[in-house]
DNA sequence: CATCGTATATTCGCAAGCGAGTACTCGTCA
DNA sequence: TGACGAGTACTCGCTTGCGAATATACGATG
């Protein structure tokens, strides 16, 4: 998966942004990351952990420092951070921030086949989704602003983001909402039909076949 | 990876979406689902097709019916949904629609580190994701103004929430560069004494240790 | 009719990812 | 004092994903 990125997993990242502050043995990484709540920025799996620290390590991002043991504890092994390890992680940042990556929703994927439901049952479905983004949003409010009251914006600003982008789709889909169930959206009637014939048009199909091409990017 | 999916892949998605139609071999599957430009809604890799289809027939969501061979070509074998497959796509459908999923943007990773480099190369960065955007985002705008006048909207849906979402961004990146450059953006000069000083700020970070407890979801 | 490019159709093998398991330690509460 | 639960620290092994390779057919072109 790596890309032009020597170990591609995103928890690769918040390792190095880690270790970049004093040497740590995986397991502090662990907790260090945990508690600044980075395993909600990312996704990450923790079961990846080693995989990536060892990765991090033949690549020469990181190297090994000592191995401690601690009371009867299994040995620790503490890295530190090598030059091509910070270099790494200052370019990577510069990428992720300067540029825009086509993200793959997984609403999306729905939404591009949800034909093969019938357009009652659409609504119904995206009512659902728009009460619940609304819980979540709710929420998230909630929590940044407790969050604020202690913590510099700077170090909240992707929970920002993500409200942000939260609001927007809660948006989206309220006004898809309105605009099936006010019956403005055009070709809902033949859609319906589809539904209680049986399958799909082949009119509107080959509409499709046809101009498939050229698309951006 | 499947979680509740016997197949997690989306790709999966897809393919029962196209066999659900009539039965077809593989690389048929794969025309007609890049003639629909299915690989722009989900991230299709190709490579996995082969290892798809098996794990779905051998979850019993689809069957072989028969291997042709025509002319010299290589055997192929076709393939229909089954009643389990209906089910299963139906299912899977509605989850994605009515059930928000938390997204990870890679932005976000970006953003929960930029703390990394100096305030105003942030700036600058995020200028040119800014920039970049809004390209995408006129490019994008007249591709969907194209397809719109031989197609119906509600096979372009995901094209139009692809399009609210990444305006949303931008939108977001405006305003937050805007807060940035004027300066309103608070503790903005302790971020860039931390640059020149060389280092991370001990009372902030205490205060980001400290409050990490108790998030949404 | 030799050649070349494009479409057809699939296989292979490596490596990444990660859920689940292991094993030990320490504090504490009865 | 011994049992228990929570935390510490890591290992294992299966699965999935996918880039790259393979091999043949077909039509166009010189």
């Amino acid at each position: 998966m790596a890309g032009r990125r020597r170990v591609g997993n995103l928890l690769a990242l918040a390792v190095l942004s880690a270790v970049v502050e004093r040497p740590m043995h995986p397991y502090e990484m662990a907790s260090v990351l945990r508690e600044r709540g980075k395993d909600r920025d990312m996704n990450i799996k923790w079961g990846s952990l080693y995989t990536v620290v060892r990765n991090l390590e033949k690549h020469g991002l990181i190297e090994a420092v000592e191995s401690v043991r601690t009371g009867g504890r299994p040995e620790r092994t503490i890295y530190r951070i090598t030059d091509a390890g910070r270099e790494e992680l200052v370019d990577w940042v510069r990428e992720l921030i300067s540029t825009p990556e086509r993200e793959f929703f997984r609403f999306e994927a729905g939404l591009s086949v949800m034909v093969v439901l019938a357009p009652d049952e659409v609504m119904e479905l995206l009512g659902r989704r728009l009460s619940l983004l609304e819980q979540e949003i709710a929420a998230a409010r909630e929590s940044l602003a407790a969050f604020s009251r202690e913590l510099s914006r700077m170090l909240l600003i992707e929970a920002e983001f993500d409200l942000a982008m939260r609001e927007a789709e809660a948006a989206w889909v309220r006004s898809l909402l309105d605009e099936l169930t006010s019956g403005s959206m055009p070709d809902l009637e033949l859609w319906r039909k589809f539904h209680e014939t049986g399958e799909i048009p082949a009119e509107v199909r080959d509409m499709a076949e046809r101009s498939r091409t050229g698309n951006q990017k």
